[in-house]
DNA sequence: CTAAACTCTATACTAACAATAGAGTCAAGC
DNA sequence: GCTTGACTCTATTGTTAGTATAGAGTTTAG
């Protein structure tokens, strides 16, 4: 049951790299339960689920900062999970920012692109010209 | 006409700050007329402008390697703007999977914070529960 | 001439790793 | 037991576009 892989088989197992998951020692996020003789780390399996976990908030684009809050505050069951929800909740909003930001930005991309054709010389060029222009497109 | 100016003067005149010139500056974006003689940088008026430029290609998240580019290629005025319109045109292609990455992002992140209430304790939280899950929310 | 305001270079810091160097360890086969 | 190849270790550097310092030197107004 308690069986040790070392962090080439935890890497394949979990679809890590083995530096991300060095990475995510020294953050203190995951750790070994012990090391060999010869200083190498050894997991013991729960890890697997505990870096799973690590992988599916990073696709979340949670940062390193609120994974590791929410792994101390799962290991906390019986506090209220309000500060989980507040983190989620601001986290939403954050990215809903950053869509709209980004929606705009497309928007004065495309009308730039469309500022000129391919047959025209740099100094004819309406992108270049647009782009020295003071105020917005 | 040629009248120099110090860098705070126009870090003024263009909203950047002292630094961020400081570091176009060593990126080589932009560089002093000349050199007070205690080595203070002195700026023409022509370098607001490419100030200008330089702020609104960053508004636009042209990075500093692209707007080097476009910088070296205003020099070359009657080379063809193909450049310019790839460089453009990949761009708003990477903004494009961008936002609709983020946009997936958001519809998981809303998913998972209805998995919760405030009232409930840690244990019973099903956003933590659902990021301890292996599948997909 | 002094003091405040400004500027200089160089360095460290930000996020989340990836890449590398140089050294050491492990496991299998002979 | 020894070699060899695969693996692992720590530490350092690089990535982006700046921001924030430190410590020293310069300029300018009064």
């Amino acid at each position: 049951m308690y069986i040790d892989m070392k962090i080439g088989e935890l890497a394949k197992r979990t679809n890590c790299t083995v530096q991300s998951i060095r990475h995510y020692d020294k953050e203190g996020l995951i750790s070994a339960s012990a090391r060999s003789e010869g200083n190498f780390r050894l997991y013991d399996r729960s890890t697997i689920d505990r870096l799973m976990f690590i992988k599916h908030c990073r696709s979340l684009d949670l940062s390193i900062i609120e994974i590791r809050q929410l792994l101390h505050l799962s290991d906390s069951p019986d506090e209220r999970c309000e500060d989980i929800n507040r983190m989620i909740e601001s986290h939403v909003i954050e990215v809903e920012q950053r869509i709209s930001d980004l929606q705009s930005l497309r928007k004065q991309l495309k009308s730039l692109r469309n500022s000129c054709s391919d047959k025209r010389t740099v100094k004819q060029c309406g992108i270049l010209s647009n782009l020295s222009s003071h105020g917005n497109i």
